[in-house]
Parts: C-alpha cells; sequence; structure tokens
DNA sequence: CATGAATGAGATTTCATTCAT
DNA sequence: AATGAATGAAATCTCATTCAT
C-alpha cells in the first residue's frame, strides 16, 4: 500500500516535474520570439522532449501559452500578496509589491521578456485561454488598490481611482523593463528601476 | 512639360491616397485581430482592393505593418513637437504632449488598438521593419526627456532621469487606454484618464 | 457589356473545369487507396496542381470525397431517371435501370471502385458531409421503389416491399462489381452481369 | 509433467481468452467509429487494457482488424457448414445458410457493423492482412455454389452461374443488414429480412 | 496598374508503435 | 506479462507571396 502511494507520488512528482520543464521552455522561447514566431519544435527541443510529448501535458500550442504565462504570473501574484500583507504602512505596502515584482522579472528573464512582448494580447484580442490570466491581473490589480484605498481614506494618499492607480503603479514597473529590455533607456548601470518606479509613484500618489 | 509634371503630381498624389486607404485598413484589420490574426486577405478586403494590389505599394505584410504602424505615429508625435513647441512653461509642454496623445488615440480607436495590443512587438523581437517605429519611439521620448531636463534644471521638477521619466510618462498613457480597451478599468464615464495622468505624473515630478 | 459577360463566363468554366477535373483525380486516388490511404497531396499531383489549390475549390479531404462520389452519383441517378421515364412497362423500366447503372460502373471505373469501397461509410458512421449522398441513394431508391409499387399494383409483380426490393437491386448490381474488382468472382468474359443481375431479379419478383 | 502441461494450457487458455477479449472490444470500437476514426486507444480502453498490451497479442492495428473480422467471420462460416450439411435438399440448406447468417448478424451488432462498414474494404485495396478474410469469404461462397450446382444438376435451380449466384445471395443478405443499420430502409417492424431475401432470391434462381 | 488563381513552405496536431520500468 | 510515457512520421490545412492575364 506504501509502495502504490509512494509510486502514485512519484508518477505525480514526475508528471509536475515535466510540466514546469515544457513552461519553462515555453518561457524561454515564447519569450525570445514571440508566440507568432515561436513553434511548438523549438518549444520541444528547448525542453529535450519530441513534440508529441508536449500534447501529453497541453492540448494546443495556445494552452502552452497561456500556462507558461499565468503559472509564473500566480506564483508573483502569490508572493505579492504574502509580502503585501506582511508589510505595516501604506508606503511599504507599496514597496513591497514592488519589490516582488521587480525580484521576479529580474530572476526569471525569460518569463519577464514573455510578459512584455506578449501583454498587448490580453487587453486585445484573444480566445478563451487568455481568461485566466486577465483575472490574475485583475485580482492582482484589485488587491494593490485595496491597499491604495485604505491608504487614501487614512489620508496617507490622496484621494483618487484606486483601482486605476493600482494599474498605474503596474504598468510602470513594466514600462521599466520594457524600456530596459528594447534597449531604449534605463541601460545606465546606476539607474535603479525598482527606486524611480517608487519615487515617481509615491510621489505622484501621497498627501 | 507641365503636362508631364501634372501627370506625374497626380499620379503621386493617387498613390499617396491608395497607400493612406491601404495603411488605413490595415490599422482597422490589425487592431481588430493582431498581427497574426489578420491575413492579407483581410486587409485587402478592408481597403477595397485585390491582394495583389497592396503588394504593389508594399512588399510584404512586415512592411504594411510597420507602416500602418508608424504613418500614423509619426503624424501624433510631429504633432505633439509642434504643440509642445507652442506651449510655454513645463507644466503647459507636459500637458501639451498629453493632450495630443490623448486626442489621437481617442480619434482613431484603430490606430491605438494596434499600438496597445504589438507594442510589445517592437520592444521585443522583430525583425528590419520595426526599427523606423523604434526610432519614432526614441525621438518622440527624448524630444519630452528634454522639456523635463529643462524643468529640472529651472528647478520646476526634483531632479532625475529625463529620458526614464519622459518613457514612464508615455506608457502611463499607454496604460489608461490599454485599462479601458480591455474592460479592465477605467470604465466609470466620469473618470477622466487625461487628468489623471496629468495629476498623478505631475505630482510625481515636480519639484 | 459583351466582353465582361464572356470574361466571367469564361473564368465560370473555368472553375468547373478545374472543379471536375479535382474532383476525377480524386476519384482515381480514392478509388485506388480508399479514403483513410488517400492523401491531399496524391489527388493534387493526380489533378495537375498544388496541394494549396486544391482548398481554393473545396475547404476539406471530406468535401472533396462526398463531392467527388456524390457528383458523378447524381449523374448516374439523373440519367437513370431519365432513361426510366422513357421506357414503357415494368420489366423495360428495370431493364433501363440496370443498363444505366452499368453503364456508368462499366464507364468510369474510378467511381465505381470509390462507390464499391466506401458504400459502407454511407450506411456506418460519418459526419455531416455524407448526408446529400444518402439523400441521393434514398432517391434513387424512392423512385425505382415506385416502378416497382405500380408493377406491383398491375400485377406483375408479387405483392411485396417495394423500397426494400428497389434497394436489393441496387446492391445487387454492386455486388456483381464488387466480384469483379475484387477478383473472387465474375471474371468469366462470357458472365454477362447485366443479364445475371436482371434474371436473378426479375424470377426473384415477378408475379 | 502434468502439471507443466497443465501450466501450458491455463496460460493457452488465459491468453485465448485475453485475445477474444481484444477482438470482441476491437469489433464494438471498429463497428462503432470505422477503421480510421478508431484509436488504438479506444481499442484498449474497450478491452481494458493498456495500450502496449495490444502490442502483446497483435502486432498491428491492421491486424487487430482483420482478426476481429475474421475471426468472428469464421464462426459464422463454419457454423453456416454445419447447418447447411445438416440440412437435406436445397432449398432447406439456402434457408439453412441464410438462417445463419442472419443470427450471427442479429446476435452481434458489433460485428455486423464492422462487416458493413468495411466490407468494401476487403474487396478494395489493402495489404496482406485482408487476405484471410477474402479466403474465407471466397470459401463461404465456394461452398455455398456447391449446394446450388447440385441444386441446378438436379433440376431444381435454373442453370447458371453458381459462385456468381452464391455470392449474390450473400450480398442480398448483407443488404438487408445495411438498409436497417443505415437507417434507410426495412424499419418496419413487420418487414422480415430473412423471408424477404430468401423469397426474392428463391423465386429468382428456382426452376 | 490591377487582379486573384495558383503556389508550396511550414505550422499544428494526431496516433500507431516502442520500450524502460 | 503489463504498462503508459515518449516518440516522430505523416497528415491536414493556412496563407504570404508570385505572376500570367
Amino acid at each position: 500500500m506504501n509502495m502504490s502511494l509512494e509510486g502514485k507520488t512519484r508518477r505525480q512528482a514526475l508528471t509536475e516535474f515535466r510540466e514546469a520543464e515544457i513552461l519553462a521552455a515555453a518561457r524561454k522561447v515564447f519569450g525570445e520570439h514571440g508566440f507568432a514566431a515561436s513553434t511548438i519544435e523549438m518549444i520541444a527541443a528547448a525542453a529535450g522532449v519530441a513534440k508529441g510529448t508536449l500534447y501529453l501535458y497541453y492540448s494546443s500550442k495556445d494552452e502552452i501559452f497561456w500556462n507558461a504565462l499565468s503559472s509564473r504570473f500566480r506564483e508573483m501574484i502569490a508572493c505579492g500578496k504574502q509580502e503585501v500583507d506582511r508589510a505595516e504602512g501604506t508606503e511599504a505596502k507599496i514597496r513591497a509589491s514592488l519589490r516582488v515584482r521587480f525580484e521576479f522579472f529580474r530572476s526569471d528573464e525569460a518569463f519577464m521578456r514573455m510578459y512584455l512582448t506578449e501583454f498587448g494580447q490580453f487587453c486585445g484580442p484573444g480566445g478563451l485561454h487568455r481568461l485566466p490570466v486577465r483575472e490574475l491581473y485583475t485580482e492582482s490589480a484589485a488587491y494593490l488598490a485595496q491597499v491604495l484605498a485604505e491608504g487614501m481614506q487614512k489620508g496617507e494618499l490622496r484621494p483618487g481611482d484606486p483601482l486605476e492607480t493600482a494599474m498605474a503603479l503596474m504598468e510602470l514597473t513594466k514600462a521599466v523593463f520594457a524600456m530596459r529590455f528594447s534597449g531604449l533607456a534605463g541601460q545606465n548601470p546606476e539607474f535603479d528601476g525598482e527606486r524611480f518606479v517608487f519615487n515617481l509613484f509615491w510621489n505622484g500618489v501621497k498627501a
């Protein structure tokens, strides 16, 4: 009985490992080439498996794409929530939120590239698969919006539209990475993106 | 000689008209479906010409795409420059810059959709065709950066990184439209995106 | 105006010619290899066009298949009706019906092979595309059944189930060709399939 | 020694049981979906074993298909022979032959569906695997042909081509089931297919 | 200049078959 | 003997691009 349980666990572990492997490979490829220019073959090669194997785990290129994006996104948001919860005070919470995002983007370049390159796809057109990602984005923004709303109530922040403000913060973060990634700005090694965003935003919203 | 000149002019005018027609159609289609899901046939149909005709004016789908984006982008930037030049004082110049962008996005939804949806493509990967758009973006940011740098020098703005700050402003504008377009926020009819962006930014940067 | 009309006609003619060409090629290939073992490429090659061209005329392999079958089938049935109408008396009508089927099968081996090989598909499972063929079959059987019903009323034929009897006749015809085609029987050059079927059937049903 | 024999026998019994199970499952699946649309996985699932297990007993999908068909076919023919042998007189022998076929088809719908749907495949193209089925068919027809030949010699039947006539009888039987299965005719509960075929055929051939 | 039929490279996806466990 | 994850050949279908009319 123990054996069978172990067997099950082992198999599950293997499956999860494979899934993670595939999604990481997918982020790499999608981040490098964009959705359209990436092929299933490239992802399979990057994951070190055969084309057909991908279809044992995901049922289409689309599904691979959105899972690759959302799985990491979900982690980032969960981590962000935790850190924001732990922090005390509006300013600290905002700093925590920023810190998590910067850390995630810095530590997983593939994810960042993918997020930047294909972000337009989830405000733009698209099928059903993107819905989960939209929900994550919405959820993440709503959470931050609550922090801002509380700050406004306490009089720490100027009154305003919390949700829109929260999204603005998220987009500012994205913008800094986009600059760097595209090579258009922010290349100076002394440029501290995190501080830059915080200062601009905090001065922009504080009472 | 006059005749030939006139003929040439007429032909040129016709050509330009056709080109503009095609690019407008392309913006409509690309904005609605995104690059990958848009086909040459759809664009041809929207432009009211045959598929082959497109290739008399542009040599590839890519070229159509980037021209559709950059031609309007160029107009927007030229107009922005003019208005910024005309305005006096840092604050007024920033307001002018914002006003132009909002007007362009509001008045040409197809362009806005296209810009939002495929923006990732020009910080991300891509061929040679996107270079002109990048240059426009850079140029536009540089111009605004100069305004900001002057404001900093005059002590009206807190000292900082002018180029990055300029890009942050541009991205904030984009963010507001992205919110609306995606239906994730900013739907409240009382929400004034232009004022929102200005307030956040101006408070964020002013001395 | 004449020109445009001519142009239209010419184009239409060309299109029809192409369609006929494709369907003939399809019958050849499907008849030779069966549906599953036939590939789009084989059909394209047999038709002397490129793969993609097939999709300008038909939207799927399935559609090609059923059109290839039904277009010729329709001709056969229309021709059969005509001949049956022209004939006088039950016996003559039955003979006419048989004659037409034998002629069609003899003159277009590809069609016959396809009909024989894949007949099971339209009594068995299958998608929407086979419906038209079923209808043709039904229609054809119903027409013949009427002839038989009249014969029964006149007392020329033993009373019975006209529709089932009609189908039995059609299947007998098919059976003779199946024998020959498969090489299992009917190879003797003196064997006259048409007469064989008529005699068996006529004796089987006559009063 | 006894033990080893018994062991062997037991193993053989198990193997045969497994084989029969697989073939029954295969008939079910092939009959329901046709050859092409049936997958090894579906058959394995229907048989309650894993995909790989099928390959321990049969070396390919094709082999499974033809074995599924021929094993039952063989039983039907063997049974038919027995009954025909037992019957006395041409008419009784024909009746016996018909009765067996109707019983087999009625009692094993999966077999019937498979036989009907894919019959075309064994008069049409196909690999080596279908040969045994062809032989069975041939054998079965030859046996019946002998009965008919004897009937002709005795003057009970009109002289004719015994083999072709035998096949015609077999095809008439098939036709009745095809009608019903396809829903095109023979649905009336009072319609007695066996009697219908016998009457048509007997009147058709008797002297 | 304009057309749109034709092309064929290339993408996604399926599934019979293998083989390490 | 049994399994089912992995494979990769092969099939269908799309669509940017060309070119004869």
